[in-house]
RNA sequence: GGGCUCGUAGCUCAGUUGGUUAGAGCGUGCGCCUGAUAAGCGCAAGGUCGGAAGUUCGACUCUUCCCGGGCCCA
């Protein structure tokens, strides 16, 4: 060690350097979770509630997220953007409760079970299945519960709602029964997608596409002799022996069901004739597939009529089909009716048409007012209805017989194979059947009582609520204008039972009465009791059962309702419930609940209490991958949020979080998580500093008023009060990327590079409790104590660690998500200033500038050993200088010394290295230094210091 | 295939009713400091604003088409 090194010790003993006991490692993995139990033993959900008592209500309404698996950046993103809202929200003023949710019945839990049970669940009971299932579903709520507060989310876990819950459960029948007061419920046969592994209905989220081969006939369809007659007359056939219409199918099963044929009106058809196995035929098909048929068939002789029609001709012409006698349905059957859906890019251009099959076909019989007729049971097997030959096989593998009897009867005019993708059911994996069933549906274009159906209700409420991004009203409008009637039943277990009673006759017992009814049983006795009570404890024995009903002879329903029924009553069940106005506040999921859940609480609510669950719905777009593709496990560009959480700590999450544009896709990986780590440390650093440099400072006995701060003081309290009002207005606006960047730009630009900096002469070594020192700190205190109430909604860890590192505080509260929101003070005019300032920074820009080319010329290191003169004659810049003060500039641009030249020269800003000598305190280069003979290496200012302790 | 939506420097974001040489921070490169020190400061280099055509005196901004993502559906 120099004797040099020596004496600057001895002086860094006089300075004011920074104390804090803010550990500049965060450590926040470990750090973090001490946090969380500290606010867990002091009940801080708790807390905040209470302090907000009497406070107005801002209400987030919590979407439940699916209780099963571990939570992914999806949930991240969700919790956190909810957080961050809550968090604003109660610091701004409000009383923000926010109760938790999950989502707890469904096909995805039951089937687990079912797996993890393997063939012991064929021995088990509805209601053992039913147990297993909620244990199930438990288990998940606990874990995700766990794994959100981990992120720092406030909420209240310990009574959160779930789906399961006798109360959520009596909410669901409530808002049913309100549907079916209003005549909106009804039950109806429509083919749905159909697992006969499964034997449900299958949601569209239950599919999975795979490419199979299927069989691919042409058919003969004979038509009937005053059919036959018809075509002739219009000059379509010539004779009137085996004319038949040709149709195309590649599901040989369904023409069991065939109950039509469709045309399509304008399309041109013509007849072809051929002697198929010596026999001779005359087909009707349509123009453009004449050539396809005749490959089809490989025709080498046939003639191919003159005459055209059009398909509108055909309509109502009957037919005979291939191998049933007798019309199974009690309705019109077996005609060509029309249908718009036809086309000519595959087939005949006439199609075989089987309502109960399919839901163009069921739509164009509907039309045509044909049967539903589905003669297939729900294991897959033919009923009792067809031919013998058929009954009780399974449709997936009657192929051949069909193939088999429609050549043996001289019908089948081709077969081949075709490779096409066909729905499977993700679970079982077997190719799926459309199949007509009994389902409940929600209308939503009937009438109710009022005069207006549910899709009106929703077209006309749509835009009075305010979407974020706005283009969210467009969106989910689309999709409310197209939708069909939304079938709520379910052929399961894990739900809640649809509250339906039916008596011997088949007639249905379904009134709101019946279900309030059922709704109070429930709410005492769980959805369990459904399947152990008999219908007189569920309705009660005094409840009057209309006529035609007896407790004797009511048998219940055994669908249960689709899950999406269940969350679309959230706004019933639990806000409603918890005493909340509605419509609430705000609903904030991500962008495909348009579909889902937005969409599923609008139609319920309007049906109900005719307004929308919602004021405000805000959605966040997806995390994609780090070249923007979508992220899955298989492709192995999946980001795992439980690991990120160990790595880095949840703070730094939710730095991640408020840092992208949720509104569009989030890149996300590994290493765009990490990055935040570096803005983290900047941030904390900053925060360090402020903490560091104000341990002395109690604001109740230092502080400097406003107008008696320093010029560079006021200038630092002006860009506070602009980054207040910008931060807030980026919270109002939900923008919370906004929030993330203008704190951070603070903190690296005004902060760190600027006035951090060039304070430390006065803060360092001007006197302890000297009116410079105490005026950057009033400016620092403002600062630190703003900035850490603005980060606490995003850092909500790091800011309760800021704010116990306090030595002193302007409010004395428990937590720091206690505090309010920092307020603009009256008095600081930020814009009046800014101009000026500008052209201060602008000049000092240039001095930087200048002092870079001395540095590379290796003639000084640090700015403090440079003198400078700026030379100009822009009265206005002389002016702006010489009120801040020479000195002050200087100490701006932390150099020794500033010349002011007010003739303009070649250069606006010269520099040089300062002719006087180094001050071993302040090290500055000034012209006292050395002309004190007890002191000679200190200057003036310093002398005095140290002389003063 | 349809509806909605996104595409500005390596990254994250700004770009006001179309108006001078498109901005910031980070990162990178080159330096400096050693009294915020597993910190701090400075300077510099990075963009045919996804592509093409059009409207216009003038387009990152408006129109059309194309390319590439994402969500939802078929």
């Amino acid at each position: 060690m120099s004797e040099n090194s020596e004496d600057k010790k001895n002086y860094s003993k006089t300075l004011n350097l920074p104390q804090t006991n803010f550990a500049m490692k965060a450590n926040l993995t470990q750090r973090e979770p001490q946090q969380r139990k500290n606010w867990d033993k002091m009940d801080i959900y708790k807390k905040i509630i209470e302090a907000r008592q009497g406070s107005p209500l801002y209400i987030l309404h919590d979407g439940p997220p699916y209780a099963n698996g571990d939570i992914h950046m999806g949930h991240v993103i969700n919790k956190v953007l909810k957080d961050m809202v809550v968090k604003y929200k109660t610091m701004s003023g409000f009383q923000a409760p926010y109760v938790p949710g999950w989502d707890c019945h469904g096909l995805p839990i039951e089937a687990k079970v079912f797996t993890e049970l393997g063939d012991k669940a064929k021995t088990m009971s509805k209601l053992e299945i039913r147990k297993l299932c909620k244990q199930y579903a438990s288990k998940y709520v606990k874990l995700q519960s766990r794994q959100f507060k981990d992120l720092g989310v406030f909420g209240d876990f310990e009574n959160p709602y779930l789906t399961l819950k006798p109360q959520y459960e009596a909410g669901i029948c409530e808002v049913f029964a309100e549907l079916v007061a209003k005549g909106l419920v009804y039950k109806q046969l429509k083919p749905i997608h159909w697992c006969s592994g499964c034997k449900t209905a299958l949601a569209d989220a239950e599919l999975e596409y795979e490419d199979i081969t299927s069989p691919s006939i042409f058919v003969n369809f004979p038509a009937t002799k005053e059919s036959a007659a018809k075509l002739k007359s219009l000059g379509l056939v010539k004779d009137s022996e085996n004319i038949c219409f040709m149709i195309w199918t590649t599901t040989p099963w369904t023409l069991a069901a065939n109950l039509a044929i469709s045309a399509h009106p304008d399309l041109e058809y013509k007849s072809i004739s051929f002697t198929q196995n010596g026999k001779k035929f005359t087909s009707i098909i349509a123009q453009a597939r004449l050539e396809a048929v005749i490959a089809a068939g490989k025709l080498e002789n046939y003639t191919v009529s003159e005459k055209t029609v059009k398909g509108s001709q055909l309509i109502g012409l009957r037919y005979q089909h291939p191998y049933i006698e007798k019309n199974p349905t009690d309705k019109d059957a077996w005609l060509v009716i029309s249908a718009n859906f036809v086309t000519t890019e595959d087939g005949t251009g006439l199609v075989h048409t089987a309502p109960g099959h399919g839901q163009e076909d069921y739509m164009a019989g509907q039309q045509n007012k044909l049967a539903v007729y589905s003669p297939v049971k729900d294991d897959g097997c033919y009923d009792e209805t067809v031919p013998s030959w058929l009954v009780g096989k399974n449709v997936l593998k009657v192929d051949k017989e069909v193939n088999d009897c429609l050549r043996d009867k001289g019908f089948l005019f081709a077969e081949g194979k075709i490779s096409h993708s066909y729905p499977h059911c993700w679970r079982s994996q077997t190719p799926v059947i459309f199949r007509a069933t009994e389902q409940w549906f929600i209308s939503v274009d009937k009438q109710m009582p009022a005069g207006k159906s549910l899709r009106q209700l929703a077209l006309e409420r749509i835009p009075k609520v305010k979407w974020i991004p706005a283009w969210g009203e467009k969106r989910i409008t689309g999709m409310l204008e197209s939708r069909p009637d939304w079938c709520i039943s379910r052929q399961r277990s894990w739900g809640m039972p649809i509250p339906v009673f039916y008596n011997s006759d088949g007639k249905t017992l379904l009134t709101k009465e019946s279900v309030l009814a059922v709704a109070a049983h429930i709410r005492q006795k769980g959805s369990d009791s459904w399947f152990t009570d008999s219908p007189k404890d569920i309705l009660g024995e005094n409840f009057k059962l209309p006529s035609g009903f007896s407790f004797d002879d009511l048998q219940k329903e055994e669908n249960i309702f689709d899950v999406w029924f269940e969350s679309g009553c959230s706004w019933h069940s639990v806000a409603k419930q918890a005493g909340w106005p509605v419509p609430v506040d705000l609903y904030l999921e991500g962008s495909d609940q348009h579909r889902g859940w937005f969409q599923l609480s609008l139609l319920p609510a309007l049906g109900a209490i005719g307004t929308a669950p919602f004021k405000t719905v805000l959605t966040h777009g997806f995390t994609v991958d780090e070249f923007g593709k979508k992220q899955s496990k298989s492709l192995g560009n999946y980001v795992n949020a439980q690991d990120e959480v160990k790595k880095y700590g949840s703070d730094i999450l939710r730095l991640w979080v408020s840092s992208v544009n949720y509104q569009e896709d989030m890149r996300c990986s590994d290493t765009l998580i990490a990055r935040l780590q570096e803005a983290y440390r900047k941030i904390r650093n900053t925060l360090r500093y402020l903490l560091g440099n104000t341990s002395d400072f109690d604001p109740s006995k230092n502080n400097v008023p406003y107008e008696k701060m320093f010029e560079i003081d006021k200038w630092a309290v002006q860009q506070l009060h602009k980054l207040i009002s910008e931060v807030t207005d980026a919270y109002e606006s939900f923008q919370f990327h906004r929030v993330y960047t203008l704190v951070y730009n603070f903190c690296v630009v005004q902060m760190s590079s600027i006035y951090m900096d060039l304070l430390k002469d006065r803060l360092y070594c001007d006197g302890k409790d000297s009116v410079s020192r105490r005026s950057c700190q009033t400016a620092m205190y403002k600062i630190l104590d703003a900035i850490t109430r603005m980060l606490t909604p995003v850092l909500a860890h790091t800011a309760e660690e800021i704010y116990e590192s306090m030595p002193f505080k302007t409010e004395t509260v428990e937590s720091v998500h206690l505090l309010k929101w920092p307020q603009a003070e009256k008095g600081v005019d930020w814009q009046k200033e800014e101009k000026k300032w500008e052209k201060l920074m602008n000049l000092r820009d240039e001095v930087l500038k200048e002092l870079e080319g001395l540095r590379q010329k290796q003639t000084i290191a640090s700015n403090q050993e440079s003198s400078i003169t700026i030379a100009t004659d822009d009265g206005d810049l002389i002016n702006i200088v010489e009120l801040f003060g020479i000195k002050n500039f200087a100490a701006l641009c932390i150099v020794s010394e500033v010349k002011l030249n007010k003739q303009k020269t070649d250069k606006l800003v010269s520099a040089e290295k300062s002719p006087h000598s180094k001050c071993q305190r302040c090290w500055n280069y000034w012209p006292s230094v050395g002309k004190n003979s007890e002191q000679p290496e200190l200057c003036e200012r310093c002398t005095e210091i140290v002389a003063a302790l």
